[in-house]
RNA sequence: GGCCCCUUCAUCUAGCGGUUAGGAUUCCAGGUUUUCAUCCUGGCCACAGGAGUUCGAGUCUCCUAGGGGUCACCA
């Protein structure tokens, strides 16, 4: 049985890096049809947000991303961790210690004007006399004073560490609250973890949790430490880079198989293949074969697997999706024809909905270079003569009739297929660029196709 | 600064001692298209540097350089 779990601090809201890792761990339980838990990080009541948790459990929703079980509060399991520090300082594994904040802090000034790496010195460690008054004590859990504390990294191989780099860290607050590496180490083997999936940056954390294995005699998971995301110039993602809020994403227009398609390539692979439906990454998933280098975000290379998303979604679904968009096309009676042609030039939702709009509504200015060029000699009275034979035809439906109808015009009137295409694609669209006119025309219909033709002449016949 | 990790095209990556170092994105060129986009074809572009080990090294070892992480009564 294979559990991992998400464990995200409720101070912001998620970003791609943290999807990322959940990602990662909740197709490894899948996978192996085991458990992906969920767990807040509040220890530090001063610093959780309410909204925080909410927006990773919207964003988990958006992407489709499912956790076993209920939600796991740390903040709830105080008796717990409180039951287990206790045991510690019972069997002499952790002590009290006096020091106060401000002792700690010229301590650590003067190892730093020593230039020596800042660490507890220990002098409570084995202390039996009477306690300095006035102090709240803190905890502090015994580290192993010499020796290496070694581990092997799902992803890194064996990691060394020597022991005199951990040092008696604080596993209880003056305030009586648990540390982060205490109530992890503890959560982690009572919720039964097997695999711990997590950001590279928790690298170091991992000799301190072995600490308090190794203390409180759990039996350790194993750890992959994921390397980071930089952005695109190998630094540390930002904002500004596209360590954005996932829930952004959406309002940019991505589909939610295109980001998870994106992340999933970012630091593993398989082969060749670049294009995985979540089915495929369930099935070829392994940590194994996560990357040890740290990967830099590409937006070109998002938006193209967007694109490719985009392209082959149903028109249905986009329909729906065009909605938050700002465009309702669902009763539009040539839908099909619509999106097919726009979807194609899309790489984004946000870009598909202007395509749409741009057919769709009636262009309210023309294209000052597109008119220079299309509108050289006898354009005006070749789209005119067009509209009349459109309005003379009958039957018309489909692309291919309208595209009849054009081919029949140019022969008729011996002029090349540009002659007419070009002034007929700025009477409709307002500029040179856009979807075929036959297709256009079919969506438009021969009404709102002469419609523009005329206005598109008036309006020129003006300036 | 100490400690730890990392290093193949601009970017994501394949490679697991013998390859013309492969694919994808971007970019460029050509084809298809009445235009644009898509699509197809082709092209440009990489083993950080230096020592070893070996008949042979992108692949193994060491050193150097560069990048990153971490050193809280944050998580």
């Amino acid at each position: 049985m294979v559990v991992t779990r998400f464990a995200p601090s409720p101070t912001g809201y998620l970003h791609i890096g943290g999807l990322r890792t959940a990602l990662f761990s909740w197709l490894w339980a899948r996978k192996n049809s085991g458990k992906f838990l969920l767990r807040i990080e509040d220890t530090d009541l001063s610093r959780n947000k309410d909204e925080a948790l909410e927006a990773i459990i919207q964003a988990f929703d958006w992407v489709g991303l499912n956790y076993d079980g209920d939600v796991i509060y740390q903040s709830q399991r105080f008796d717990i961790y409180k039951k287990y520090i206790e045991q510690l300082l019972q069997e002499g594994k952790a002590y009290k210690c006096y020091m106060s904040k401000e002792e700690l802090d010229a301590l650590r000034a003067e190892q730093m004007a020593r230039k020596e790496r800042p660490r507890y010195d220990g002098r409570y460690r084995d202390f039996t006399g009477t306690p300095p008054e006035g102090v709240e004590p803190v905890i502090r859990i015994k580290a192993p004073l010499d020796g290496e504390i070694v581990f092997n990294d799902g992803i890194k191989g064996e990691i060394k560490i020597s022991a005199n780099e951990v040092d008696d860290f604080i596993i209880a607050r003056s305030d009586g609250t648990p540390t982060y590496n205490f109530v992890v180490a503890i959560d982690d083997a009572l919720m039964g973890l097997t695999d711990v999936i997590r950001g590279d940056d928790h690298l170091y954390n991992t000799p301190k949790q072995l600490v308090v294995y190794e203390a409180l005699g759990f039996t350790p998971p194993k750890f992959y430490h994921v390397p980071m995301i930089n952005n695109e110039q190998g630094k540390k993602l930002s904002k500004r880079d596209g360590a954005l809020d996932v829930m952004e994403y959406k309002n940019m227009g991505f589909l939610p198989e295109a980001l998870l398609n994106f992340l999933v390539r970012l630091g593993w692979s398989r082969g060749d293949q670049e294009i995985f439906s979540i089915d495929e990454m369930l099935e070829y998933f392994d940590p194994a074969n996560i990357n040890k280098s740290a990967s830099s975000y590409n937006l070109d290379k998002l938006l193209w697997l967007n694109g490719h998303y985009i392209n082959n979604t149903t028109n249905e679904r986009l329909a729906q999706l065009l909605k938050d968009f700002g465009v309702d096309i669902s009763e539009h009676d040539r839908l099909e024809m619509l999106l097919d042609v726009t979807k194609i030039r899309s790489k984004t939702l946000v870009e598909l909905a202007e395509q749409i709009n741009m057919i769709i509504t009636a262009p309210t200015e023309y294209d000052a270079k597109a008119v220079k060029k299309a509108f050289k000699g006898n354009a005006s009275e070749i789209i005119t003569n067009f509209a009349k034979k459109l309005q003379e035809s009958s039957n018309l439906h489909l692309p291919t009739d309208y595209h009849k109808v054009m081919e029949e015009f140019v022969k008729d009137n011996e002029i090349g297929f540009g002659k007419l295409g070009q002034p007929l694609r700025v009477a409709l669209l307002g500029k040179m660029t856009g979807p075929g006119m036959d297709e256009v025309m079919a969506i438009l219909g021969v009404d709102e196709t002469v419609n523009r033709i005329q206005k598109c002449i008036k309006s020129i016949s003006q300036n």
